[in-house]
DNA sequence: GTTTCTGCAAAGCCTTTGCAGGCGG
DNA sequence: CCGCCTGCAAAGGCTTTGCAGAAAC
């Protein structure tokens, strides 16, 4: 994990610390591949070592996304989900508002309207931070087989 | 306000009721016309009649939000937005990370990547729901004079 | 007259914070 | 050794819920 060795590094840079619980929460966050909120990532490490406090995830998952390390989306039920950035290439999530499934996707798809946003209106997009809510393949079919048009 | 009239059609269907209460909630977000919290909305409220509760104006947004009236989109402060819907015509939101301003904006210049969403993925945007991160042109300049790169 | 709706109060949920003891460097 | 870090517990902020009285139809 190059990750952890950044880490350390912007840890020491800021008189910082490396410790364990810290090392857990981003090696969680790095098995995981995607979005997990802070009490899913407090379970995984758990299952590793018996006690680390779900307040010091919080406050390592902080420090992760002051180092940009991590990006944070804001769920539809109130609950903020945590992601590694730079394990897999920049993405951004659709979630279906149906089921809940979240699909990440590669960001070619939306360059050029985040180009035109900067275009028009000078807005610089943070595409990590980028959620899109609508309906999945799977639940648009099934939607329309119950109220068809 | 057509709204009102419609508001109450779907009231009745749905075998409910028009409270004042509900028409104040109604009104104020008509008045508004755009994002605000529970709690702003509760304030306006209040400024016509003394006493409605803060429940009442969730409960309020609630039924909304059911019938399709309004959108619901969730902060970065963890406190939901509310909007009226069919005020502006469809948009979508710009939210600047460092001063938290707000810019809605026609959906026009999405429109290409909606279609190239439902193209690649079968995924169907909820045009509504959607709120882009980033920094706005005078915040993306002001950091600029502080590192520059 | 019913059935829904409201205000009040309390609970719930996620997240943050204060503090005393523990541990990394 | 010093100062940061942790676990514990409690508080905090937003939202939801239970209930008895009030109001819409």
């Amino acid at each position: 994990m190059a990750c952890e060795t950044e880490f350390l590094k912007r840890l020491h840079e800021a008189g910082l610390r490396l410790t364990p619980q810290r090392e857990l929460v981003l090696r969680v966050l790095h098995d995981i591949q995607g979005l997990a909120t802070a009490e899913e990532i407090h379970r995984l490490v758990k299952v590793n070592t018996s006690a680390v406090d779900i307040s010091t995830v919080y406050r390592t998952l902080d420090l992760l996304s002051q180092f940009g390390f991590v990006a944070v989306l804001e769920g539809d039920d109130g609950q903020r989900r945590y992601e590694l950035l730079g394990v897999h290439g920049p993405h951004l999530h659709l979630v279906c508002q149906r089921c809940g499934a979240v699909e990440g996707i590669p960001l070619d798809e939306a360059q050029p309207f985040l180009a035109a946003l900067r275009e028009a209106y000078g807005f610089t997009v943070i595409p990590e931070k980028l959620t899109i809510a609508g309906l999945c393949h799977a639940c648009s079919a099934a939607l329309e087989d119950e109220s068809p048009a």
